[in-house]
DNA sequence: GGATCTATTTTGATTTGTCAAAATCCATCC
DNA sequence: GGATGGATTTTGACAAATCAAAATAGATCC
């Protein structure tokens, strides 16, 4: 079986994997996530291409075999139920759970996995609106709007928060925007770098450019 | 914060010591419960002595220090309740659970096991009747007689199966031996080693004095 | 097309936890 | 009171995962 360290390369991989059009990722971004120095990640990487389960290509990067894939999958699997565990059961902080759901992840078993997610109720999406990796290995890569690049004035429905870190969770949570929310935004000034926005009968704020682009959304829907 | 080796090492330390009057488990004993050589056992234990973790007593033993014992409590603690957690919340087989907490209790921090432990109503005793060390780190040290010592013909509860085996919990839940069924000893044949037993309603049946020993009874109460 | 810069790899060392097997201690037994 | 035997400790080795720092490969820039 996996190690814990396996496992984690394997998911930083996986989740890297996704924002590059060729699914090969760097060495050095790969050692900037796991957070150890580039050498660790060379030695690790040439280690797991020994057990198939990934491609090294030297001194470019390293992609997933389809094993390396599905054990990712897996664990990313567990990691977004537990956190919908965690929030939804346990009544966490969402600020709280990313960190929490990184040491479980490597320690339930599927069989526990299976029993979760059935008293979860099978749910597509864990509370920052990350999509949960199917049974079967499928995951969605839907790609949305932001707050950053969508149109101004219409009425928008929150649907992803794509930053784990507790810091901006909090804030985000502070003024209401999580999964499910409805907002607009009122104006973007590029050159301040700062959108303003207002969710439902609340205060207008502003936040950055930067952070904007983290909140994805989509149009809100009839019913 | 303490290794996943060493809370094994105080979690089997603090159990073995509870059968032993001066509380100084032998180097054998805990090589063999943590299914390692001795030599590593001496290597580990020296270790944790630097550590202020257990006291070394050379070619006599081990026993827990004030903060190894503390440690050790939690451990056992969020094993206990995690493993109550699988079976009343998740409903799975109690013959399993113990195999699940072996990873789980590494991998909780403090903050899900209060959760946890709201969320079960506090409970004193695990699923198998084992007591749950409190958040103060006061853990129950009652001693009940069992079946293979107690009285005949009278009424009986069971409260606690000490063997977390698969196989004999598969066992004992298939003949209704879960802590609260209520039996009766119908007959001892100390020659021979069997226990004859009935349930409530149910059909008389055998089980050898070693496996009788493992289950605790109390007197049965009113109410 | 050579100098430079940056990412990656290599090398050598360290920590943690383990085993195999030899050495040692100590209680006991004649 | 020395031989015996069982438990414990010591010794030397190893695997996994890591770091620091030197070496190297590639891209880029005049």
């Amino acid at each position: 079986m996996a190690t814990i360290a396996v496992e984690n390369y394997l998911k930083h991989t996986l989740l890297l994997a996704q924002r590059s059009p060729d699914g090969l990722v760097p060495m050095g971004e790969l050692a900037t996530a796991l957070q150890v120095v580039p050498g660790t990640a060379t030695t690790m990487v040439k280690a797991l291409a020994d057990s198939g389960l990934v491609l090294h290509e030297p001194r470019r990067g390293l992609r997933l075999t389809v094993e390396g894939r599905r054990v990712a999958l897996n664990v990313l699997r567990k990691h977004r139920l537990v956190e919908t565990f965690l929030v939804n059961v346990l009544k966490m902080d969402w600020a709280q759970v990313h960190a929490e759901a990184e040491q479980l992840e490597h320690a339930i078993s599927d069989a526990v996995l299976d029993r979760l997610d059935a008293l979860l109720g099978h749910p597509a999406t864990d509370p920052h609106g990350d999509p949960i990796p199917s049974v079967e290995g499928t995951l969605s890569s839907a790609v949305y709007a932001t707050l950053a690049s969508c149109a101004t004035k219409a009425s928008l429905r929150v649907v992803r928060v794509t930053d784990q870190t507790a810091d901006f969770l909090t804030f985000a949570e502070a003024h209401g925007l999580r999964p499910g929310a409805v907002a607009q935004v009122l104006d973007r000034n590029l050159p301040a770098g700062l959108v303003t926005l207002r969710r439902l009968r609340s205060k207008p704020f502003a936040l950055s450019l930067a952070a904007a682009g983290k909140i994805w959304v989509a149009p809100v829907e009839a019913g």
